[in-house]
DNA sequence: GCCGTTTTCGGCCCGACTGTTTTCAGTCG
């Protein structure tokens, strides 16, 4: 039996959304890049840019916002953006964007893309050569043209032809996941440190440090007494391909693998500005410089200057930051998402006590041989004690996994004996009887209640038809998760990073639903998935849903992706106290939905 | 185009590097 499947509809008096937010931002970004092409005053195309992000990012149907003539309730978005919006939802189209899209061909915004490049240059290249297209410009640069332009020679044909020969106009840098950037981060750091003894040390920054989901190119700040010896050795470093524009503040190196090494020398007296300019991110300093500016101070990367007074250096960020009256922000907060107004110590709302991985006491949603995972209830276990926790649930996954390895419902039943069993043979850890369920196309379970009624944890995900719609996707995950035996949903919006975007789904719906029912959420620790995002988990810890962190670990060694989910929820803004799996199993047990029989 | 414990108008971070210049525009992070 299914239980509250027709509880839920769209009510009548909300509009249903026509275009998704990541739809809207594209339109926002293409009109920003023809405004810049246009000519236009930088602040604006700006403005469009950051408006694509806010819309991106809204953790709410922008359409459904717009429509109700309310997007200006969101950062960044004007009278006008709105009006632009609507006008998007309505025509299909914004009248800016045909005007320009007839003065510029489409083929100019990737001419603009390339390295050395930009705006200026492309229409340049446009209006005085008639180019339209990369294709267009590899010609012209192979027959010597761009140097009649003024201000282009022949250095920049070689570099147009090259960046053209690499591909660049057709495919985005390649982005690196978290524990790859960090691992060679590190390998880098220490190999460098290790170059020149204890005069040297190596921190890394960046966007790896701040746990961001991928990172475009690694960070690095030192201080050495022997910047020359340093540069050298970052040459013969085994990961190093090549180095370029090495200079007095430091050098720019790529790897085999193509990933960007910045290597920055600080002062050691200043490596508290160096490490916070450098670890970002870019919005972060933008908008502290403004916050400063209004201070009357000047921030850079070398220190802090006010008029008529000496630059002053900060040997630690948490100098810089209290100099600029705020309290430390963690790096995992530093996206310009609030984190500057709560840091003010003149009052403003306060920063949170950010999770730590040391107060997770047990993991929720593991993998054992008895479906795909590679280790055997016991081994995973005596694994997790190791890690210090008190619990672990064995969710394998359900009956129509469909990918093999399925668990019919007497395997299910066998293996909730083999739980139990080994739960008296190992000490010192709880071993709890779970299950992955899949939600069916139509909100079902593909196990009995009966069944699952026997078992401590139920995960409910999705694993199949996701190009469903918006509306049936949200129906259909709001019926599992009004589902009495369902505890929590696993991997909510089924995207996996750089490979598939998120299923369409309402998640305002979603978090509204999982509140009302105490439906717990998962942040599920996968390097490729991280999801709920940053961005959702704090929507939905706003929203009042509890949030649960686990490692979707398929074998031992993977029970260490617990770290990739904290690092999700310390971007999430979250503390301990939103974080189910923080409290013991039988606090946890509360803290959740009300099971009926069992 | 947005936004306001100086403002509803006039601001809107800071610096380095490159290639082309003879003093700097454009691009990038």
């Amino acid at each position: 039996m299914r239980a509250g499947a027709q509880q839920w509809a769209y009510p009548d008096d909300v509009p249903k959304p026509e275009l998704p937010n990541a739809a809207i931002a594209e339109a926002l970004e293409e009109l920003g890049d023809l405004y810049e092409l246009d000519g236009a005053i930088v602040h604006r195309v700006v403005a469009y840019r950051t408006a694509a992000r806010t819309v991106r990012e809204a953790p709410v149907s922008v359409a459904a916002l717009a429509r109700a003539g309310r997007a200006t309730e969101l950062p960044g978005i004007g009278a006008t953006l709105q009006e632009k919006i609507v006008a998007l939802l309505d025509s299909g189209t914004i009248p800016a964007t045909q005007k320009l899209r007839a003065k510029f061909p489409p083929g100019l915004i990737a001419i603009m893309r390339l390295p050395g490049l930009g705006p200026k240059r492309a229409r340049q290249l446009h209006d005085e050569l008639g180019i339209d297209s990369p294709e267009a410009l590899r010609q012209a640069a192979q027959a010597q043209r761009l140097r009649t332009v003024r201000g282009l020679g022949p250095k920049l044909e070689q570099s147009v032809l090259a960046a053209l020969e690499a591909g660049a106009a057709e495919r985005l840098a390649p982005r690196v996941l978290l524990p790859k950037a960090l691992q060679l981060g590190e390998a880098l750091s220490a190999a460098l440190a290790d170059s020149d003894g204890a005069a040297t040390q190596v921190l890394l920054a960046g966007s790896a440090r701040r746990q961001a989901d991928s990172v475009k190119d690694l960070d690095l700040i030192a201080t050495t007494s022997r910047p020359a010896a340093l540069l050298k050795a970052l040459e013969e470093l085994d990961q190093i391909e090549s180095v370029s524009s090495t200079g007095e503040a430091g050098a720019r190196a790529r790897t085999h693998a193509g990933v960007r090494v910045e290597l920055r020398i600080a002062k050691r007296g200043a490596v508290g500005n160096m490490l916070q300019h450098f670890t970002g991110s870019g919005r972060h300093n933008a908008a502290l410089r403004e916050a400063a500016v209004r201070r009357g101070l000047h921030v850079s990367e070398y220190g802090v200057s006010e008029e008529g007074a000496a630059t002053r250096t900060c040997a630690t960020e948490a100098e810089l930051y209290e100099l600029l009256g705020l309290a430390y922000i963690e790096p995992e907060l530093r996206e310009d998402r609030g984190e500057l107004d709560a840091a003010r110590l003149d009052g403003g709302p306060a920063l949170p006590r950010l999770l730590t991985l040391e107060q997770i006491r047990g993991d929720l949603h593991c993998h054992t041989i008895a479906s795909d995972g590679h280790n055997t209830i016991e081994e995973m276990a005596t694994a997790a004690r190791e890690r210090g926790y008190e619990y672990i649930a064995f969710t394998d996954h359900s009956a129509s996994h469909g990918f093999g390895n399925e668990v019919s419902p007497a395997q299910l039943r066998r293996q909730i004996e083999l739980v139990r069993e080994a739960d008296a043979r190992v000490e010192g850890i709880r071993l709890l009887a779970g299950s992955e369920v899949n939600i069916l196309p139509d909100g079902r379970l593909d196990y009995d209640d009966e069944l699952l009624a026997q078992l401590d944890w139920v995960i409910a995900s999705m694993h199949t038809a996701f190009g469903m719609g918006e509306a049936a996707m949200t129906r259909r995950m709001i019926s599992a998760i009004e589902h009495p035996l369902v505890d929590a949903i696993g991997h909510p919006t089924g995207r996996l990073i750089q490979r598939r975007a998120p299923y369409a789904i309402d998640l305002d719906a979603v978090f509204a639903a999982a509140a009302a029912t105490r439906t717990m959420l998962e942040i599920n620790g996968n390097p490729d998935r991280r999801d709920l995002t940053d961005v959702h988990a704090r929507a939905a810890a706003r929203a009042g849903v509890t949030v649960v962190i686990d490692s979707d670990a398929h074998r031992v060694a993977t029970l260490q992706n617990m770290r990739w989910g904290v690092a999700t929820a310390r971007r999430a803004w979250l503390s301990a106290r939103e974080v189910a799996n923080t409290r013991s199993w039988p606090q946890l047990r509360k803290l959740g939905k009300k099971k009926g029989a069992g």
